[in-house]
DNA sequence: AGCTATTGTTAGAGTTGTCTAACAATATAT
DNA sequence: ATATATTGTTAGACAACTCTAACAATAGCT
């Protein structure tokens, strides 16, 4: 059994690793806000848990047993998550703080009931995929918006960042996971887009919005 | 805002505080299965925080302060069993271990909409009263079975017990919540019972069962 | 190649919450 | 009333997790 920090580090290991394998301390630490040396030796205590291979001034790696446990962490957060919104009334944007707590509840019971009870979803409310009960998650080919080009049409099917602040934005203009997107334009100066969203508004989107909306091209 | 540590002992205290207000370090120590002198320095803390007040060799007592902070988390760990047992299909001597750990998340709106859900529920899975949104809490006449008479009835409306294995113990003899109980006989040498259950069975009951069957005479 | 910025490490300290061992005060029993 | 048992306290230690300050290694840049 690992504690409360101990999921939260192996959740962010497992978010960082997406692309190559490796993660830094500094990543890590930034992740986390919590300072390097204090991420360091917790690294060195992972190491010996065998969760991560780490050898001095390089960034770490999660070993086989390290991804499983962080998967476990991922599915019970994203399970909660689905819960919360699917069978509590809550909106998307209310639920990722939430979900961060109950991961960490200590009963296999609890989150098989939620997995009965929601029908065995594959995503949560943002559009990630829940691993399985064996930490295999559905291999999904999104991109960011950020990464079309000019008339590309796209579905949005999943957003990167499910904080409060984002999702407001998100609601504001009425735009959903399933909407399909057309870029009309593409800044280069600064990588804005005039999108259109469902075939019914126009919105103009910051490259930082456009990141974080991952699309699937159709 | 209290930690987890915090709102087991304040938990703690109030329970034991129920008769009489004094609560002893050794009484609390066993009832969390803390050692004494770990108990001793946190009453210390909390009379720094004046949840307690705190006279040395002397039992310690709740503060408003420290009695309000309590009911809360008794309400939250209350109105977490009942949503589980009405809302995610668990039987009612599964829900204790989850609710010790539910009732520490730290999110109002998440006990409130449990409580929108539940259509504000007055008691929980086991009989007891949840406290309000001010800590306030329905008074309730129960006894425990073992002091009534023979010949008396009474309906079962508690129990003093949630563990799995005393619930267990009720739903392998059928023993529900609102059952009408008849004593129809008492040994005065171990205090042990007979009792018509539900003008169905006959039943023994050792004192120690008869202690945690908390009744109302009718 | 050599300087500089970034990243990683070591050392030392603090907080929270736990323990054991030893001692002190209070309560209980003869 | 005195001895004994129980309860409470002090002192000192330890594990988990965090920090800052100082230093070392690596990477990036002329
Ligand atoms: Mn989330
Ligand atoms: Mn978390
Ligand atoms: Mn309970
Ligand atoms: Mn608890």
């Amino acid at each position: 059994m690992y504690t409360v920090v101990e999921e939260n580090y192996l959740k962010a290991l497992s978010t960082l690793a997406n692309t190559g394998d490796e993660v830094s301390i500094n990543d890590l630490s930034k992740r986390l806000k919590i300072k390097m040396p204090t991420v360091n030796s917790m690294m060195k205590r992972f190491a010996e848990k065998e969760l991560i291979t780490y050898e001095s001034y390089k960034p770490v790696r999660l070993t086989a047993k390290g991804k499983k446990e962080a998967a476990m962490v991922i599915r019970k957060h994203r399970l909660t998550e689905m819960f919360l919104v699917e069978k509590m009334d809550f909106n998307w944007e209310e639920v990722h703080e939430i979900a961060e707590q109950i991961e960490h509840i200590k009963s296999p019971l609890f989150f098989e009931k939620m997995d009965a009870l929601l029908g065995y979803p594959k995503f949560d409310p943002h559009g990630s995929p829940i691993p399985d009960k064996n930490g295999n998650v559905i291999a999904t080919a999104y991109v960011p918006l950020s990464q079309c080009s000019v008339q590309e049409e796209v579905t949005l099917k999943a957003v990167s960042d499910s904080s409060e602040a984002f999702l407001r934005f998100l609601n504001g203009r009425s735009i959903l996971l399933g909407d399909q997107l057309r870029v009309l334009a593409k800044e280069q100066f600064d990588g804005s887009m005039q999108v259109e969203v469902a075939g019914k508004s126009t919105e103009m989107f910051s490259q930082l919005i456009c990141d974080k909306l991952m699309v699937q091209k159709i």
